[in-house]
RNA sequence: GGCCGGAUGGCGGAAUUGGUAUACGCGUUCGACUUAAAAUCGAAUGGAGCAAUCCGUACGGGUUCAAGUCCCGUUCCGGCUACCA
């Protein structure tokens, strides 16, 4: 018998896989689909890392584990390829970004076939190709054609050093989430979808999923849907001043008003006397940057001289200007009642403002119910060069034009220099000759703004159908045949994205284009993977374990993918364990060796019994145990011998982890990999062990047989004769408990 | 500050959902094979104790015949969020 070779045996397997197109999918009429995908990579210059492993062996492991149960699984890839760092290394080295995503994409490409996955390689996705671009275009012109991608003119979040705008959540605590600069504020007029058209539908929706619970929080907390009310105050001068309020019952107590310091109308309501204190608040609070918003929450603000009358009152109420109060959420103004309210009874207490009791009324007293929302209009304009050009042109007094379907798609122009300058435009603003375009016999300039990278990404799963599609961004048929997505894999991306492709997806079932009102059934999150001291890993620290050496290092793609699953749960971070890898290969050794010592034996019990677990495991996605589950299995098998039958079964179940000593195995063995079923006939064995506990505590075990079991006063009267038992029962019994289910006795003494 | 997770041997982690705590792997120790080492195979391995036994799932209480699991309180660690009225 030869010996376990990985490297060996994993070229072999990769090239019949290869040559076969082993993993193509075709639609089949009638037979029951599944679709899997992982939340495809930026295919970065350092190539795979072993976070990807981890997250594309679940996805594998479920896609193996389907097909070997008969189901027409589609399994594809894709590369998410627009984005910074590309153009960066662009604007320092003067590479086309297109040359370097090019190279990029065929290292990721090759290294995912190294690790043997069971991709549907004719497949392929990739964001900046223009053949899919130009329908990233199409589906932003049926978003501007229903009115849901609009232009504005507001403050914006800028990046000073990337020289762009950031939508919110690319915003971390006041830094720009991909160079760490400070961020400011900069008025510009800017394009966006109208996600809030369906912030309930996205809210109330999510509970049908079955999504981590911890994703469903966070999308939900992101809406932020709020019900209340809009009352209004009349001011002195006869202006009202409508505030929103979730408790309008409270209104009673509401001693005083608080504007934000933009609110609109502010210099309505100030009083001259007033009228230089509040304009200096309002300066400075402007000035401030998000940052010094964030650490410093004492609270400040001014009087604006103005009295308003609370309508449950009547009484005379002052006026106030604070930072606290935010002019984006609800209607910028807030009725403040010190006395149910923590942030309103600090401020009250620091200007010396009265705090009064309040007893509670209807809620519909005094103002209209309102519902608000904490989540904005997405942001999508960036003024980069690699991204998805928007397909409007202006004409000669700035209005925007759609670019018409047959001119798409709108290419990406080659310039000489990729830097953008500090004009707001991006580079394309160099494409002199490009920006000229004709539309309906009208000269018109194109737009310079390109889209948002999540727009890229809203709709890919569903390109997967049909990507080669040049009638249409997705086939009706093939989509109604795969999707939607069963499973969906990532680590990434709790609220953009994954809340983004299902606004995406609202819309378009809107419009008619899907069959669908939700993209994603299931949705796993999985943990990181740490370097060895615990600790993220990163090239400066120099802890980045390579994915590629720890295969070329002689264990091979199996054990690394093995070991990833076998690591812990997949939704919990781990810390990469070099010595355990070891361990992996040892027991995928110990796989392998049994063939050369196959045994006329009987072990219908314990292979019944590890069909089960793995099964049953793999249906819960507890992969680690399902490992461990088979390295029991192979640890019996050592002591009492294996047949051919328990070695077959050994490869079937470990297929979906170690796919290529797996085929080896079933190979050698003549067998197909159609999964093992189990009867549950052969998981009652003759005798089980009773346990029995004297006051909760194990104080002795009885081997009887099964029927037995049934019998409790047999049972109890074994258990009463045991003399074990007899030394702890001496002094008497005072109660007998007997559990069947769990084959216990316990005694109180 | 708010919400959500965690805390189990020397280490990573199991535990049928209230019923034999520590499966599986790593590490360690011993043995076999070998001239030797590696590899491989086998055995042992929570702590204390000669023992019978006692103590053990972050800490303090509670419920229960029985608690890692449920309840109350505390500490520490991680994630998200951050004045959202």
């Amino acid at each position: 018998m030869d010996r376990y070779e990985p490297l060996k045996i994993e070229e072999k397997w990769q090239k019949i896989w290869e040559e076969t197109e082993a993993f193509s999918a075709k639609e089949i009429d009638g037979m029951p689909k599944m679709m899997l995908a992982e939340m495809f990579p930026y295919p970065s210059g350092a190539g795979l890392h072993v976070g990807h492993v981890r997250n594309f062996t679940i996805v594998d492991v479920l896609t193996r584990f389907y097909r070997q149960q008969g189901l027409n699984v589609l399994r594809p890839f894709g590369y998410d390829t627009f984005g910074l760092p590309a153009e960066n290394y662009a604007i320092k080295t003067g590479t086309a970004p297109q040359e370097i995503t090019k190279v990029n994409i065929d290292n990721f490409r090759k290294q995912a076939k190294k690790l043997g996955f069971a991709i549907d390689w004719s497949r392929e996705v990739n964001t900046s190709d223009p053949e899919y671009y130009k329908w990233t275009q199409w589906c932003f012109l049926q978003l501007y054609k229903k009115g849901l991608a609009y232009q504005k003119e507001s403050y914006q979040w800028w990046c000073p050093e990337d020289q762009t705008v950031l939508a919110n959540e690319q915003v971390e605590n006041g830094k720009c989430w991909r160079c760490g600069h400070e961020v400011e504020k900069k008025k510009m007029k800017q394009w966006f979808f109208k996600i809030t058209e369906y912030a309930d539908e996205l809210l109330d929706e999510i509970d049908n999923l079955e999504w981590p619970e911890k994703i469903k929080t966070m999308q939900k907390n992101w809406i932020g849907r709020s019900a209340g009310a809009e009352i209004d105050f009349k001011a002195d001068n006869g202006k009202n001043i409508t505030v929103f309020t979730t408790r309008p019952d409270t209104i009673k107590g509401a001693t005083f008003i608080v504007l934000a310091p933009e609110y609109q109308g502010l210099d309505f309501i100030v009083t001259d006397d007033c009228k230089d204190a509040v304009m200096k608040y309002k300066a400075d609070a402007l000035k401030k940057s998000e940052v010094e918003r964030q650490e410093n929450k004492e609270k400040t603000g001014v009087f604006t001289g103005s009295y308003a009358v609370n309508p449950a009152t009547k009484e005379k109420i002052p006026i106030w200007v604070a930072d606290y109060v935010l002019a984006g959420y609800g209607t910028g103004a807030i009725m403040a009642v010190p006395a149910m309210d923590d942030r309103d009874r600090e401020f009250a207490e620091k200007f010396d403002l009265p705090i009064v009791e309040t007893e509670l009324v209807d809620r519909d007293l005094y103002g209209t119910p309102k519902v608000t929302y904490k989540m904005r209009d997405w942001l999508i304009s960036r003024q980069r060069y690699w991204g998805c050009p928007i397909p409007i042109a202006y004409d000669k007094e700035g209005n925007p034009h759609p670019i018409p379907e047959d001119q798409l798609p709108v290419i990406i122009p080659e310039v000489e220099d990729y830097q953008p300058d500090n004009s707001g435009r991006s580079a394309l603003a160099k494409a002199k000759d490009w920006l000229k375009v004709t539309i309906d016999g009208e000269e018109m300039t194109r737009e310079t703004d390109t889209l948002d990278g999540y727009a890229c990404s809203s709709w890919y799963l569903w390109r997967y159908a049909s990507p080669h599609d040049n009638k249409a961004a997705w086939d009706s048929e093939a989509i109604k045949y795969w999707e939607p997505v069963d499973y969906y894999v990532g680590a990434d991306h709790a609220v953009a994205h994954l809340l983004y492709i299902r606004f995406w997806c609202k819309f378009f079932a809107d419009q008619g284009y899907l069959p669908f009102r939700e993209p994603i059934k299931r949705l796993l999150y999985n943990g990181y993977i740490n370097a060895p001291d615990g600790k993220k890993m990163s090239k400066s620290k120099g802890n980045v374990i390579d994915p590629l050496d720890v295969i070329n290092d002689g264990y091979g793609a199996d054990t690394l993918r093995t070991y990833e699953m076998f690591i812990g749960p997949y939704d919990m971070d781990a810390a990469w364990d070099p010595r355990s890898v070891g361990g992996v290969y040892r027991f995928l050794n110990r796989c392998y060796n049994l063939l050369g010592d196959i045994k006329e034996v009987d072990n219908i019990i314990i292979r019944n019994k590890t069909i089960k677990k793995v099964t049953e495991d793999i249906h819960k996605y507890n992969f680690n145990t399902a490992v461990a589950a088979l390295m029991e299995y192979v640890n019996e098998l050592y002591k009492v011998g294996a047949s051919s039958e328990d070695l077959v079964t050994l490869a079937k179940l470990l297929k979906p982890f170690a796919p290529h000593l797996a085929s080896e195995m079933l190979e050698k063995l003549d067998a197909d990999d159609e999964w093992p079923k189990w009867d549950e006939k052969y998981l009652v064995s003759d005798t089980v062990t009773v346990v029995v506990q004297i006051n909760g505590k194990l104080r002795a075990k009885l081997e009887v047989s099964a029927d037995d079991l049934e019998d409790e006063k047999k049972i109890m009267d074994m258990v009463l004769s045991d003399r074990k038992v007899q030394k702890y029962t001496e002094d008497g019994i005072k109660k007998q408990i007997f559990v069947k289910k769990a084959k216990l006795v316990n005694l109180v003494v």
